[in-house]
DNA sequence: CACACCTGTCATCTG
DNA sequence: TACAGATGACAGGTG
């Protein structure tokens, strides 16, 4: 036993280091006092407490075996086999395959206390791991370790806590995101903002997370944490993608993360040191649908329904989400983000279709944004109308009328500006139409299952119900024959069947009755004739 | 080429 | 009355 023990815990250092090399960290005394407990894995995301590695799910699914769970040497063979395997194809970029995340620059402010923190971090007892968080690109991770929040919940809180951070540096080891020439390069957390490493991040058309796993439950595994390690406000939580020279300077938001604010006044700030133009750009854009596949399409709208908390989907109120959200608190994505929605929401579908991952030239792009305009924004550039579409969409009714009368508009754009208006609100009108009635549908559907279980169970306990009333009806005759086989009658004659009976009164005596005999139906007249006559006399 | 599906648009109604 | 929103119907695009 000693052998063993000696032999496992050996083996569950190394495990424990293959895993620290990949950002899990792994409760090792946990294991090691109970030998054949599975690995604890700690993790304090708010949708899942032990889902935060691929590991669980990848087994018997992606290599295809079985494995007994409770027999721990292959469990530890087999885990190191896929450790090995991930450690591996970290830093190659062609082994990240097609599956994408979506496209958003996740960022969160730091504040003060969690700089202040950082420090003992890097002196905690989790050094070992930090020094081993390494991308083969050569840049460590320890560098741009987030600084750890405020510890609410003592120690085990930290713990916990520093737990995310870990979980987050493994889903970013794994990520990469491809810029504008079409090269993938990792993403480093860097001060609870996902960045990438290299000087091209300005450049960025379309911020693609890669995963590196086709599996689908790893990348919703690992899409699930990051939406739970880096709960974000409304506003915050899904930047739109910065346009080529849309002047989202990298130094932007630095100064953010300098700043640090807090965030109720986070978006404000931000907004202020935003061109005002890019935020139009953003709206324009309409973020991520004009470049998403249709399962990032359904993603990333249930993702932005989520955040949002609401089933609306104009594209008015995901504007003022940049400017005005409350307090927020943590949201669960992992319910939203897998929902196959295929209606986007109005501000992810602008038709900007160019705006994908295939990298361009600036010819390219200003040729496809020329020719994937919208008829209304073509209209509007003939007529020389100073705003966008979703500008004149989405602007109050005040200032619309506003607008209309005191620049000075001919007849003609006037009309323009009203139809544009009108189109524009109705076509979000039309999309969340759709929306609701696809979700009538799949309600009454619901409700059709679920009504149909119900018959079906109601059905089947009928039948049961059925079944034992004939088997007690059977037992109670079973039971009178044998009881008055025993009684005699005063002659000492043991009673005939046929002609007696027993029946339980009220009191529950059981009384024997004479059985009542079965009327005759003779050639005589029965009740209703006799109605019947009389009713004729 | 037919078909289903999606999306934008128009007409109309309602609040 | 003007407006916003909802919804049916239609047309065009797309796979």
């Amino acid at each position: 036993m000693q052998f063993a023990k000696k032999y496992l815990t050996e083996g569950l250092i190394q495990l424990t280091i293959l895993l620290s090399l990949i950002g899990v960290r792994v409760d090792i005394d946990g294991y090691l006092n109970e030998y054949y407990t599975p690995l604890i894995e700690i993790n304090l995301g708010p949708s899942s407490a032990y889902t935060q590695t691929p590991f669980h799910s990848l087994r018997d699914t992606l290599d295809g075996y079985t494995v007994h769970p409770k027999c721990p040497e292959l469990d530890y063979f087999f885990a190191s086999r896929r450790l090995l395997d991930e450690v591996r194809s970290l830093g190659s970029p062609r082994r990240f395959p097609t599956p994408q995340l979506n496209a958003w620059l996740v960022h969160q402010v730091s504040s003060a206390t969690d700089k202040a923190e950082c420090g003992q971090l890097s002196h905690s007892s989790d050094d070992t791991e930090l020094q081993s968080t390494q991308d083969e690109e050569g840049s460590d991770a320890r560098e741009h370790l987030p600084p750890p929040p405020p510890d609410s919940g003592g120690h085990e809180g930290t713990v916990m806590k520093s737990m995310n951070r870990y979980k987050c540096i493994d889903i970013v080891s794994r990520c990469r995101y491809r810029d504008l020439n079409g090269y993938c390069h990792p993403l480093m957390h860097c001060g609870q903002m996902l960045t990438p490493v290299t000087d091209l991040y300005p450049l960025c058309r379309t911020w693609t997370l890669w995963s590196t796993r086709v599996s689908q439950s790893w990348t919703q595994t690992s899409w699930r944490t990051l939406s739970c390690l880096t709960p974000q406000p409304p506003s915050t939580a899904l930047v739109p993608l910065p346009r080529p020279g849309g002047g989202l300077d990298e130094a932007v938001f630095e100064h953010i993360n300098q700043l640090g604010l807090g965030l109720d006044s986070m978006d404000h700030q931000l907004l202020n040191c935003l061109d005002p133009q890019l935020l139009e750009d953003f709206d324009s854009d309409s973020g991520l649908s004009l470049e998403s596949s249709s399962s990032d399409l359904s993603s990333s709208s249930s993702l932005c329904e989520d955040e949002c908390g609401a089933t609306g989907y104009s594209s008015e109120a995901d504007s003022k989400s940049l400017l005005d959200h409350g307090p927020w608190s943590p949201v669960d994505l992992s319910e939203g983000v897998w929902h196959d929605h295929s209606y986007a929401s109005p501000p992810l579908t602008y038709p900007h279709k160019g705006i994908k991952e295939e990298p361009m030239s600036d010819d390219e792009g200003s040729r496809l944004d020329d020719r994937e305009l919208s008829r209304d924004e073509l209209r509007a550039r003939a007529m020389c109308l100073p705003f966008s579409v979703l500008q004149i969409v989405n602007m109050p009714v005040e200032e619309f009328l506003d607008v209309l009368e005191s620049h000075g508009f001919t007849p003609d754009q006037v009309t323009l500006l009203r139809d544009i208006r009108r189109r524009g609100k109705n076509k979000l009108a039309a999309q969340n139409c759709r929306k609701r009635k696809l979700d009538a549908i799949t309600g009454l559907q619901e409700e059709v299952a679920r009504l149909q279980a119900q018959r079906d169970r109601l059905l089947r306990d009928k039948r049961l119900t059925a079944k034992t009333m004939c088997a007690v009806g059977q037992q109670i005759q079973q039971l009178t024959r044998d009881v008055l086989s025993r009684l005699r009658d005063p002659l000492g004659q043991p009673l005939n069947p046929d002609r007696y009976s027993l029946q339980c009164g009220a009191n529950g005596k059981v009384v024997l009755v004479p059985a009542r005999r079965p009327t005759v139906s003779g050639p005589g007249p029965n009740k209703t004739d006799k109605r019947k006559k009389g009713k004729k006399q």
